[in-house]
Formats: structure tokens, sequence, C-alpha cells
DNA sequence: TTGTACGCGTTATCAT
DNA sequence: ATGATAACGCGTACAA
């Protein structure tokens, strides 16, 4: 592994030359640039960038701190982040949350700032982990992927009220007036994001609301709530907070002799990558993850670098309409 | 930041002291360490990675190169390799691979190597990434994730070729004789593998085999199979490569008016989360992809140590029967 | 425009 | 058992 001063001896220069010609310093002949550019190639030259952390006291990574499960939206959104990180010259380092304890928080955060990541990106949907780091000095830029309801700057994501609304609208256009929602955990961000949507949009519509049932965002929950709720004839249709929950609720009505949608119609959330596939197919609210992931890298870079945030359109989520959604109502 | 001579100072002790007792170097005063150490909590110090590990040449920093895309496979077990590394005291820096060329993961690799990863998990289920990877000098411990059949030292993964077998021959019992692969693409290893146990249970049983369709993992893709294959009348089964072509295939049937299972048999692989909630519920395989993660890890923290590789016990893909095979036929 | 000297925080080597 | 000193590779201040 080749030095800085290796490359200045080849070069016929002294080390801090080769280190301007690597940092673009402006007052440096081009000939001489071109020397030790040369010699960079000969020698094939790549910086230590411990040492250069080191003196600089910040590396080019980024922290991803993650602290959902395996589910397809995050994934998607890590992959994406991880992706454009890397266009612009960052490592990534990931970490993810066993618990959603605030001490577990503090200590990831803490490795991540030990790590001397320049800047971190959180997917952390759950309010108590966007408290905690609220009341953290992180003392690194970072940008939060979790949906709230409007609030202040640091967060950034897909309108999530927006999305209920256009799933919980669609089933009143298709005649429903009793609609049940099947929602997420407690603690997520996004499950209250949701059912916000769905309450805003049965009060603009005048339709009374019915007391939620909570979920976990698994199938198997759905499967579970399913069977539950066919025993219930005070509704006509389901929103449910994520597609897998939707999957699961499907086939618990299947189980208790429930057709969808001829009896009870199903919205879910999310268009994950089955959900065209399934029957019925779902009608759901689609989500653009990876694009969420590369808007946070944009604006976490800029804020790294001291640049102005660049002004991202909204990121609207859309509808899609398919078979598990319609007029049919149960007798 | 406290830095290791601050300690030294409140201890009244040398900094090379202070290094001694962090890197529980043998010969040291037991009193003496036990004051370095409360020096050390009262300063709330933490030693400062970049410098470490420009001095050892070796940051605790495992690289994870992935060539997957956001697949429920490969993210769980990335998630589960980020934890166990953790475990271990490692921090994970991922990588993906935008594309399989080998200039592609040859500038992937050499950047992981420059952040001076202390080894290296790559999950490149591709032949090409896997061959381009034997080709390189790495100089770093590695472990692959991708199966093989049965070759080489560095790899390890579920028996992809039993699990294929195991499929085949559940449909075999209930009676189908004619079963038609859909493959996965010709570049991976994976597919490979389970093509070859799909052959390999058809000639124990001296059945005929049928060219195999060529699909590339996605739903989509095996929407099109389905309907592709539904005008064919030689076959009264089919094992898909993976759940996602599983699922979508049976949509591609269902358009096509035929009913699984009582037309079709399908048999998935990989037993993800929504399986068992479609109509029909997948009959699959199923893989403990978070406990391959784990065992990666295993290996190359062993490797890194210079330890003995512990004995890992067979870890086999399990058939999941459901209703999606019967024994149910065509006319 | 270019070079010298120093410091970043740690570990390794050789004393004591 | 402990300390002094020298690396490690790079960036910055200052000098030339």
């Amino acid at each position: 592994m080749p030095s800085i001063r290796d490359v200045a001896r080849v070069a016929a220069v002294s080390h801090q030359t080769v280190s301007r010609v690597l940092n673009d310093h402006p007052s440096i002949r081009p000939e001489t640039k071109q020397r030790v550019l040369d010699a960079i190639t000969q020698l094939d030259y790549r910086p230590n960038l411990a040492a250069r952390a080191l003196v600089t006291r910040s590396s080019n990574v980024l922290g991803v701190l993650s602290a959902s499960v395996g589910e397809f939206g995050p994934a998607s959104s890590i992959a994406a982040i991880e992706e454009a990180a890397r266009a612009e010259g960052y490592s990534v380092s990931t970490i993810n949350l066993p618990a959603t304890t605030p001490e577990a928080i503090d200590t990831a955060v803490r490795q991540l700032v030990r790590e001397q990541v320049a800047g971190l990106v959180v997917l952390a949907p759950q309010l108590r982990v966007f408290h905690v780091l609220q009341g953290m000095a992180i003392g690194v830029p970072y940008v939060s992927l979790q949906t709230a309801s409007g609030a202040s700057g640091e967060r950034h994501a897909a309108d999530q009220v927006a999305g209920a609304r256009l799933a919980v609208n669609h089933l009143i256009e298709l005649g429903h007036r009793d609609i049940v929602h099947l929602a997420g955990p407690q603690d997520w961000i996004e499950a209250e994001s949701r059912m916000r949507g769905y309450l805003d949009a049965l009060l603009d519509a005048d339709l009374p609301t019915i007391p939620p049932v909570r979920g976990d965002w698994t199938a198997d929950f759905g499967h579970f709530a399913g069977r539950e709720l066919a025993r219930r004839v005070d509704f006509t249709a389901v929103f449910a907070a994520n597609d897998l929950m939707a999957i699961g609720l499907i086939h618990g009505f299947r189980d208790a002799g429930l057709d969808v949608p001829n009896d009870v119609s199903v919205v879910g959330f999310d268009d994950i990558p089955v959900a065209p596939h399934i029957w019925p197919p779902l009608t759901t609210v689609h989500q653009d993850f990876p694009e969420l992931g590369r808007r946070a890298v944009a604006l976490l870079v800029a804020d790294i670098r001291g640049e102005e945030r660049p002004a991202l359109g909204p990121l609207e989520p859309q509808l899609v309409a398919r078979a598990s959604s319609s007029h049919g109502r149960r007798s």
C-alpha cells in the first residue's frame, strides 16, 4: 500500500503537494498536478481513509440506524440509501436496533458517532425512537425517514395521512359506510398517521367511526384478525395499515366463509410485489420506498456539506385499485 | 472527546499504560488497572477507532457485499449478519452491487478493502460474481453466502439441491409424473442448484424431464409464465424456483382458467411470510435465512481471529406442504 | 506555487 | 510493571 509520501517521491514533489492535488487545492500548477496524478496512477495509490478520518475527525461514512425488521419497505429504502450514498462518495454503516429502548437507541447512536459518521439516516418508525432522538444531542446531521404528520424539520417522508385518506375515500366512493381500520402498533408513527388519515376521511364524509383493531404488521396477525372480525356484522370494508396484514386478513375472512370483495372489501397499504398477484388482487396504496431513501440521502448530504437543502416536491402515495375492493356488501 | 492521554493524566500513568489496560495486556498491576478503569469511566472515554485502524491497519468492520436486490431472503440474512456482527463487536459496512460486471465487483471489493474491513461476507448469488471473487486476491478473509453444489471451502449455505429434491419428491409422491420447473436466471447459483435438485429427483424416479422455463425471480414473470404454460397440456405440476414466481404463476393459471391445485399443483421455494396466507396456501421449501447470516458471521469471525472454524451442523431446508399441491390432475 | 513542521490518537518497541 | 519514544498516513499552519 503506497502512502502519500511514495507518490511524492515518484512525482518529485513534497507529500504536501500531493495532498493538495488530492483535495483540489486551487493554487497548484497544472503541470505539477499532472505529474502527481501520473504518479498516483502509476502506484495505484489510494488515500488511507483511517488516516484521513483521524485528522479530519470525520469519515466519509453515513450511518444508517434502522429499527424496523426485515420488511419490504424499509429494506427497499435501505438499499436505495446505500446506493445513493455510494454515488455521493460515502460509505454506509448500518446498525439494526434489536429493541427500541432508550438505552439501545442511545448505544446505537453513540456507536455510530464513535465511528465518526458524517451523518445519520434514521429509519425508526416508532414514536419512542423519535423522541429519544430528539432529546439527544447527536452531534452530527441526521435525517429521519419515518413519517410524521406535518411536524418539525428533520423528518421527511411520503404523506401517510394523505395515503390513508386515498384508501378510505376509495372505499367510501364504492359506497361503503361502515369501514373498520386494522391498525399498526400503537408506538409506530406510520400507524398513527394512517389511522389519522382514516379518521379524517370518515369525518369529512360524516360517517361513523368504529374502534380500530390494533395489529402488529404481520400477515399472521391479519389472519387472526380476519377470523375475529368475521363474527361481527357492523362493517362492510376494512382498511388495513399494511399489505401483509391485509393479505392475512383476507385469509382469515376466507377461513370464516367470507368472500372478498363480495362480502367485505379490503384495502392495504404499501403495494408490496405480491399485491397484484394474490387472489383477490389487493387494492392498496403505492409507496415509492427507494425514492424515499434517495431523498433522505440528498437532504443529509446537503446538510453535511453545509449546502442548501434541495427543494423536493411532494412524494404522494398513490392508490392502486384492484379487485379486493368493490361495491359489494354483506347483507 | 477525551483522548488516551487525558485518561492517562487523570489516572496518573502514561498513556501507554492506558493502552495496555485497553488491550488486556497481561503485565499490569490490578490496582493500576483499576485506577485507569476509573479514569475511563469518569471521562466517558472511548478509543478513537480511526486512530486504532490507522496504526493496526485493520478496522473492526465487516464488509457486506450484496449483489441481490431487495428480496426477502437476502434482506433477512443481511439483517441477521448485521446483528451477529455487532454482537461480536464488529461494525458493518454494506455495499450493494449495481451490476455484476467484473469491474463493478472489483471496484466494490477494493472499496471495502480500502475501508480496511477485517473480513467480508459476500451475498452474491451469481456465478460470475463468484468466479470474479475467486480470481481476486482479496487480501482479507471472506465468506460467501451463496449456495453452490458442494464445491470448495469458502462457500457455505443451506443445501439448495436437497431442498429442491424435497419439493419435487413431494410432487412425485402426490402422483405427479409430468413436472415442469420454473427456474431462476441462468447465472444464479441458487437457480442452478434448485434445477439440479429437480433433475436429480426426476432421474431417481425414472420420470421424464421437461425443458425448464427460465424466469427472473419476480412475481410478474411468474404471472407471464403461468399464462403461457396454461396453453400446454404436457404437465400436471410446476416446481417454481422461488415463492414470488410461484405466486405469480398461480395468478397466471387463474387468469387462464386453471385451478391450483385441482388442475395444476404448484410448489415454491423460500417460504416468504405471505406464503401461508395466499390462496391457495403455498407449498414451499422453508429456508432459515437469518440463521444463514449468523453462520456466515461465525465462520468469518473465526477466520479473522485465526481460530478454528466452528463445526456447524447441516442447515437443511424443510418442506412445508400446503394446499397449492395435491394429487389433483388435469384431465 | 511549493515545502517544512507539527499534530491527530493509537499501538509497538525498547528501555527501565 | 511501567514509561519514553517512534511510528501509522494524512491535513493544516506557516514559512519560503
